[in-house]
DNA sequence: TTAAGTGCAAATTCTTTGCATCATA
DNA sequence: TATGATGCAAAGAATTTGCACTTAA
């Protein structure tokens, strides 16, 4: 999705376009990690700033409800940011704890499934992989 | 696997027994939730009045390194402990944000996966399902 | 112009750690 | 009895919040 196009969304969702709030969704849009909130808060200070973590939390809780970004939650203190592309599945790295978008979808196979003797309609699922990633598998290990 | 197997665990792998440790292993034996370790800290403190919630993570901590427990993290800021029975996949309820073990596992198949065009091996895989679950389901909606 | 959003700083929540003491092996 | 583990309290991360001020609509 255009960066425009979210902008668009914003505004027909009933929330206000303001400065910081483009900026936050720019630095995510370019961004291809996945950055947790402080790191968010370093690039957004690169143009504005005095932005604060307040307005930063804010704003990922905002944006997050609207769904135009997601949050990653991989044994990490720290909660991980990326803007909604199409559903997507990742791969983290044991090693480096970096994470990757993985391209051709890995299809799950499961309208519903079983819990202690009850069969429960799956709406949504979550399936994420880990390995060394090349990066790590290649400076010596 | 029995209680007594996983006190030996401890032992063969060089940690001490101590009573804190077993009391822990116990409660999270017998929870058939996924407690957090807030939610283990009280369990724990009607055996153990004055047990501490350094003992409470550093146990965590270590019974995780010694591949006895694991742990969840699931869009919520705190992380959700469970005694390792064999690999198996959750359901996660939407509405209550309660976690179920699901019986039957929904097998994925992929050795490897694509990130950006490069093939990566695939050590292993995190399936979670996502959706509304009995209880909820029936109180109501 | 007005209410949503911001900056700031203080407060919360979750987790870790230093240190003197305790108790398992 | 030696040292790994504990309790306690303080420190540290990550995140949230109250409030006066700012600004998008």
């Amino acid at each position: 999705m255009q960066i425009k196009q979210l902008f668009n969304e914003i505004r027909r969702k009933g929330y206000r376009l303001t400065r910081q709030r483009m900026i936050i969704l720019e630095a995510l849009m370019k961004a291809n990690t996945h950055p947790n909130a402080d790191e968010i808060f370093q690039l957004v200070r690169k143009r504005i700033k005095n932005i604060s973590y307040g307005t930063i939390y804010r704003n990922l809780s905002v944006l997050k409800k609207m769904g135009l970004i997601g949050e990653l939650n991989i044994g990490k203190t720290c909660t991980r940011y990326e803007v909604n592309q199409e559903k997507h599945q990742h791969f983290i790295c044991t090693k480096c704890d970096k994470i990757y978008n993985i391209k051709p979808q890995v299809k799950v196979e499961a309208d519903s499934v079983q819990i202690t003797d009850i069969s429960v309609k799956v709406k949504d699922y979550r399936l994420e992989f880990f390995g060394i990633c090349p990066n790590c598998r290649r400076t010596n290990k």
